[in-house]
DNA sequence: ATATCTCATATCCATTTGGCTATGCATTGA
DNA sequence: TCAATGCATAGCCAAATGGATATGAGATAT
């Protein structure tokens, strides 16, 4: 039972950060004004989940001015991918290279 | 938001369901007694989560007399692995055949 | 300078959650 | 038949969680 493992099943749990995090996969880069019509909830509490999503890796953001857009980290979705494959216990044919799959994940 | 995704990751986010599931995924069949000294937890806390992991489609229980053996869905974890590709984007590429893929993780 | 805007932190509160013990119901063994 | 085993359900409780409002600190615009 893996820290960052746990940080990344507990923040994908709660269906709010889950819908931050697809924003952010699909849209890039956004406020967090920006995320706040989606989310269904005050900017507070946007901000409080983001920070839980950081801090599982998920996201990333960068400051400028007033502003702190906020982006997605599709890489640390290797977590699950890794725990997937590991229950899964046949995916690991495929992908024997993972780094690479992981590069790939960037674009 | 599809209702059995927020399930499953719901589902998957405690630490000791996930170590229940785990463990169905690595031993098969097992009994509720069977699970219980791995999990570290009372057997009628074992019972409650192997509920709500069926409840999201991970496991299945079969009864035989006064045993209840319970093993993993691995299916289940399709759901993981649309959503994972849905937000990394690119695994679809590789993944032309998810049904037989799904086939093959039953092995 | 002052007002406005963006965002984070601080409280606070209701609900959910995850654990426990107690118990009851089958099923099996003696 | 009666005791023991396997398992689920019922309450119960402390802690965690997810939400809201209030507020403050920077940054920008007027």
């Amino acid at each position: 039972m893996s820290q960052l493992q746990d940080a990344v099943f507990r923040a994908l749990a709660d269906p709010t950060r889950r819908g931050l995090f697809e924003h952010l996969c699909r849209q890039g880069d956004t406020t967090v004004v920006g995320l706040l019509a989606d989310a269904g909830v005050s900017q507070p509490v946007v901000s409080k989940h983001l920070k839980i999503l950081k801090a599982a890796g998920l996201v990333h953001d960068r400051h400028e001015g007033r502003y702190t857009y906020y982006s997605a980290k599709r890489e640390a979705l290797a977590t699950l991918v890794d725990w997937t494959t590991e229950m899964a216990g046949f995916w690991q044919d495929r992908f024997n290279d993972l780094d690479d799959l992981l590069k790939r994940m960037d674009q």
